[in-house]
RNA sequence: GGCGAAUUAGCUCAGCUGGUUAGAGCAGCGGAAUCAUAAUCCGUUUGUCCGGGGUUCGAGUCCCUGAUUCGCCA
């Protein structure tokens, strides 16, 4: 794509044998046994029915992560070390202590206890990774192997992938900043997901109907609606008789429904049948009239029960909601039902005795955000719009022509070591190699330069500093000589196309 | 080029192993209500179930084929 020719080079790498016939048999087996959803399974099937290559494992140098013990300037692959990492994760959370609310087995223990499942759940890009090669390295050295794999797709916006290139998608964090709920976000995907390997298409004006008319609409306006009357007439107390025994048999069966639908990832369905629930509690409300009821003395019971019965549903699908909007759901427990804790799911069966004052839970998605959601351009923060930066002399063409600028590509990253802010670069200016030291290290991480195209000042006279000779410089852009009070340091790139060596002027 | 997935009302989606007049939510339209941060309720319209063949007493559902979109591989 940008006209360079490819440079071969010969190298030694490593590989993990999964050509092997044990190996090959073990994945048949494993993949092919039923547990794995049938996109997935034929996906497997199909690299298993073509001449399994073996796995490449070993990057060379300039590389990130952990080099291989005894051969120098080679690194494992990410992917070979991801899941023990993750590993490790899970053994430093028990070695700090942050397991034993849950269990008190050792991180040993736990992990050799057939009781304990382990699922893991991807997109569709990895499942290369999750269904081959993690279970045959698992396998093969010792380790527990995955129950299951569950893959589901990608998140498309209004039909089209999302490309960061493009500009087209969404970012999480610019979401949080025009400040929208995350739990919006986490309900309409969880509506629309199922157990299949399918993409889930974010659509705005699909997205604002259906969190507004579900979740605002249908189920926050039950306690809405039916909370002051409780407040006002009965002073928070519920009508716990009139709730013990006649909806506890619809609430148990309500959550064995939703919670086998949770379990068979089928998050749509036990959405649509909640929804179903409260649409119900809604009508039953209309059809009974308590604000009629509240206007007539003799029927106060009447009203004590609607109203009751009412909340006693939302408690229920509260707590159903739980797994797709913990915080609300946590929100209901405590500064309604007045508990200390969040929810728990056996609670479906719980009699409320009281509620506190209503205060509103969820305010409706405002179109408007979603116009800041997708404009670009709201991006960079207006208070950095006109930076303070002294204007220095002019200079003249023959000034400006002192300074020889080349394309540069970054072909090392180096940590130096006792150095806060250096970075050691190793660059590829075509005619040679040089070595820059940058004060860059606290806008960048390594990984992130290597290989990136920069622009360098080349006759800088050589400079020597502590760690070693500096070469030149690379040229970034900042607000102010004091990195942390402004927005970071960014490094100047050439447009694509460019190679290493060309002149800047 | 090979393999696979998807295509159902304006929108987003359900439709299990083929079985009676194809469903839901939203939007639309007409009404009701006014407790609720305009949130609710009742009624109601809309579909060559992507096209074309076939199997069957019967197909959205199975088979073949074509189109479009997407993915993996080459």
């Amino acid at each position: 794509m940008s006209g360079a020719r490819p440079v071969l080079k010969t190298s030694e790498h490593y590989f993990f044998q999964l050509s092997a016939p044990e190996c090959v048999e073990f994945l048949r087996q494993w993949t092919q046994d039923g547990k794995l959803q049938s996109e997935v399974a034929n996906k497997a099937n199909e690299w298993l029915g073509g001449a399994l290559g073996d796995w490449d494992i070993s990057r060379d140098a300039p590389y990130f992560g952990i080099e291989i013990p005894d051969a120098p300037g080679k690194y494992f692959y990410v992917w070979l070390d991801a899941p023990i990492g993750y590993l490790a994760s899970l053994k430093n959370y028990f070695d700090l202590g942050k397991a034993r609310a849950q269990t008190t087995q050792t991180f040993e223990q736990f992990m050799a206890d057939p009781a304990v499942e382990q699922i893991h759940f991807i997109g569709k890009d990895i499942i290369y990774f999750h269904t081959l090669f993690w279970p045959a390295t698992l396998h093969f050295s010792g380790y527990k192997i995955p129950n299951n794999v569950f893959v589901h797709g990608f998140i498309t916006v209004s039909g089209e992938k999302m490309s960061k290139s493009r500009g087209t998608g969404i970012s999480p964090k610019r979401y949080l900043e025009v400040g929208m709920n995350a739990e919006w976000l986490r309900y309409y995907i969880a509506a629309k997901l199922n157990s299949h390997v399918e993409d889930v298409d974010f659509n705005p004006d699909d997205f604002v109907a259906r969190v507004n008319s579900d979740l605002v609409g249908k189920y926050i306006n039950i306690a809405s609606r039916a909370a002051p009357f409780i407040t006002k007439h009965f002073n928070g107390a519920l009508a716990t008789q009139e709730l013990a025994g006649y909806d506890i048999g619809m609430a148990r069966t309500a959550a064995d429904d939703c919670a086998a639908s949770f379990e068979a990832r089928e998050f749509g369905q036990a959405l649509r049948d909640i929804m179903r629930i409260a649409d119900r509690v809604n009508e039953e409300f209309d059809r009974r009239q308590p604000w009629n009821l509240a206007k007539d003395a003799t029927k106060k019971d009447e009203l004590h029960a609607v109203c009751s019965r009412a909340l006693y549903a939302f408690q229920l699908l509260s707590i159903l909601l739980a797994p797709v909007l913990p915080k609300t759901s946590e929100r209901v427990a405590k500064e309604l039902f007045g508990m200390e804790r969040a929810f728990r799911w056996d609670e479906v069966t719980r009699v409320p005795t009281g509620i506190r004052p209503y205060q509103h839970l969820m305010t409706r998605i405002d179109p408007k955000m979603i116009d800041a959601l997708f404009e670009a351009t709201a991006m960079t923060p207006p208070e950095l719009a006109k930076p303070a930066i002294p204007k220095l002399p002019d200079i003249s063409i023959e000034d400006f022509g002192k300074l020889d600028l080349r394309v540069a590509r970054v072909l090392a990253v180096d940590r130096v070591e006792g150095a806060d802010k250096l970075l050691k670069l190793t660059l590829d200016i075509g005619t040679e190699t040089r070595t820059v030291f940058a004060g860059i290290k606290g806008s960048y991480d390594p990984a992130q330069l290597l290989d990136r195209l920069v622009v360098m000042v080349a006759n800088l006279a050589p400079r020597k500093m502590k760690f070693g000779v500096s070469q030149g410089m690379v040229l970034a852009a900042s607000l102010d000589d004091t990195p942390g009070g402004g927005p970071g340091i960014f490094v100047v790139s050439p447009d694509t196309g460019a190679v290493p060596g060309m002149k800047v002027k």
